[in-house]
DNA sequence: AACAATTTAGTACTTTAGTATGAACTCCAA
DNA sequence: TTGGAGTTCATACTAAAGTACTAAATTGTT
């Protein structure tokens, strides 16, 4: 919030800073071109903020890209990576099992595995591990 | 976001508007007008970006802020709240006692507390929970 | 001081999680 | 076609998690 305003102050400067050139590089008359300009000026600025927008949000997923690599370095298998997704849902053994159509026997294989393969004591941690790793 | 922008596009319009009435002239003198208006576009172009980078910046993280106003609203005790960090970070009620300089029994109480207070089941369901809250 | 909420801790119990092991089946590459 | 990896499932077990109480000490507030 205090940032907003931050911006706003400085947006406000901005413009008031093109305001006093304009007086000194413009001379009073023509009324056609004052509304081009500020149009213009408008136009631009909407634009600016388009492009900047879509360059940016293209790539704010850094940090939440998943590293396929990582995946394969643990070697984990698909069906365990599967079984890790869901335990980071918050899920038991028994719903992965229910979900995946697998018994709760299958689940815990799986889950065992990529206990170790993730070097993790517990769920919990495989959870706390793979988010580190941004794999999840 | 969004609104941000409005506010800002038509904190623009408004100061163009004031530009326009103002009692300035606005003939060119020896400059060429459409070197002026280009140099409006270029200009307002920049700061259009600068404030959207300004803006976008300032918050890239609105995932990572934790929410203090919902742990109120939760009713989580600080103690839980704490019991709560320490299980997403992967612990066993067992260490996070160890942690706390407090018996697996207390723990066990919190931890059951703090799953009725985030309608979860499981641990696993309450870090879920949590992040999707932001408050951890 | 009296009160409410929090924190602490216990017992006893049920449920879920996790380990170890064995076994059958599929699929793919050597 | 043989072997390895992956998937599936089972049994039997131990460990951890979670529930349901009870209760005492602590803390902050009126």
């Amino acid at each position: 919030m205090k940032k907003t305003i931050l911006v706003f102050g400085l947006l406000i400067f901005a413009l008031l800073l093109l305001f006093q050139l304009s007086k000194y590089s413009l001379v009073s008359g023509n009324m056609d071109v004052e509304i081009i300009i500020a149009v213009v000026a408008v136009v631009f600025f909407i634009v600016g903020i388009y492009i900047n927008k879509k360059s940016l949000n293209s790539e704010p997923f850094p940090e939440s890209e998943i590293n396929f690599q990582k995946i394969e370095a643990l070697e984990l298998s698909s069906r365990e990576y599967e079984v890790l997704t869901e335990i980071a849902k918050g899920l038991s053994n028994k719903e992965i099992g229910d979900k995946l159509f697998l018994s709760e026997s299958t689940i815990k294989t799986h889950v065992s595995n990529l206990l170790v393969k993730l070097n993790a004591k517990r769920r919990t941690q495989a959870i706390q591990i793979a988010k580190e790793m941004h794999i999840i």
